[in-house]
DNA sequence: TTCACCATGTGAAACGGTTCACAGACCAAG
DNA sequence: CTTGGTCTGTGAACCGTTTCACATGGTGAA
């Protein structure tokens, strides 16, 4: 039965009935490979998208094509809740990081079920809401943090993988700068300093934590 | 009749008709002198409120106490959406700017109200989606542009009333630090830039805007 | 194996913004 | 009018980050 690959974890394991029903009723499904573009910043959006395997970024870019990777979403995952009401433009591009399925829910099916399930309604401002507070904190750490803390949090944050703590993380030192805000030289210099302070290992194509105390201390210092 | 007093401006001019009848019913009257805090971020929260007159600020903080002003709200606006769902913590601070009123309502009502007309929970889906529209752009900004360009985009969308264009902007130039993440001094040097270069006026507490196309120019630079 | 291509490491110079320090201007209260 | 306080202007030193340049090392394809 077709609802047994609904993931177990991340939002959806508590998503209202309704929202369920429709994700194995209505959905479009959609194969992505590593590196497709679900949507990009400025297209036309109208659907709300579920993540059921994979792993998908989710960026903002400039106007001179630089970009901010600002989170990594994994199955589970319900995202595009803000082109429900408007079927405006996107505010963030949604990028594959590797072989993902996700399922898509049309703004006119979902308004409809709202209509008739409100509860439904509530779950998504509750979604929203969520966006908005981590959005928040973006704003905030990128405005008052120095980037070594900025780096640090994101090595913590990106090795969390539900309650446990995956030490590996495999972005490049490229990859990392984007999700900073800074250049691949500056990145490359803090975890050169980390890894000769033993607080981390640093390889080809990704970051070892080895001590994540240490590392959550560099991102409370404000200074380095 | 009490209802006469809602703003004919801004959100609550097109409000669904049962948020108007909670705004004139259930919701509480708050009156707020100049500098008085509504809420403070990390405060629990359980109210939605509504501009009647005046005007608020909204900020979010630092853990160091610094300030980043992200906006200002008037009459007609409509926040505090992102605590219907969760009565936890605020994530920014609302300050008046002047003496203003504002009426609240709480979330329970609201939810109920959402349960009887589901097109309320999608009207409020919609508020939060242009917050999470303008708190993208701010990240956006932040992260990509330099400070000059910042400022002057805040003195052009703070000159902005309706479709009317104020040429006089009354915040110091130690508030304007707070709106474009800098400090006092940065600020006082690019304003002084753009003073002789004629584009604007400076004077004690405001900046009069004297060439908005050149502005826009600063704007869209990335380099002065 | 060899080569081409990435990813990583790192130094030097330039730059944007902060910090610090202080001077001058304006305003309100006495 | 004077005084105290706040706002504004600006210079100098400092600092974190970018930019540029290049070296090193690992990896996959030929």
């Amino acid at each position: 039965m077709d609802s047994l690959e609904l993931p177990q974890s991340g939002f959806l394991a508590h998503a209202s009935e309704e929202l369920t029903r429709l994700l194995n009723s209505v959905a479009t499904k959609v194969d992505l490979d590593e590196g497709e573009v679900l949507f990009e910043q400025g297209d036309t959006g109208d659907a709300l998208y579920a993540i059921m395997s994979g792993s998908l970024e989710f960026s903002i870019l400039s106007s001179e094509g630089r970009k901010l990777a600002v989170d990594v979403m994994r199955p589970g995952a319900l995202f595009g809740e803000i082109a429900l009401f408007d079927p405006g433009t996107r505010t963030a591009t949604v990028t594959a990081l590797e072989p993902s399925r996700v399922r898509g829910v049309k703004n006119a099916d979902i308004l409809a079920a709202i209509r008739e399930t409100p509860s439904l309604g509530i779950d998504l401002i509750q979604l929203a809401g969520e966006r908005m507070r981590w959005m928040s904190t973006q704003l905030n750490e990128q405005v008052f943090l120095p980037m070594p803390a900025r780096l640090a949090r994101k090595i913590l944050y990106l090795t969390v993988d539900g309650s446990e703590h995956l030490s590996m993380l495999t972005f490049s030192q490229a990859e990392l700068a984007e999700f900073v805000g800074a250049t691949r030289e500056a990145v490359s210099k803090t975890l050169s300093t980390w890894k000769r302070a033993g607080v981390i290992d640093v390889s080809r194509g990704g970051v070892r934590v080895l001590d994540r105390d240490a590392l959550q201390v560099m991102a409370d210092l404000h200074q380095i």
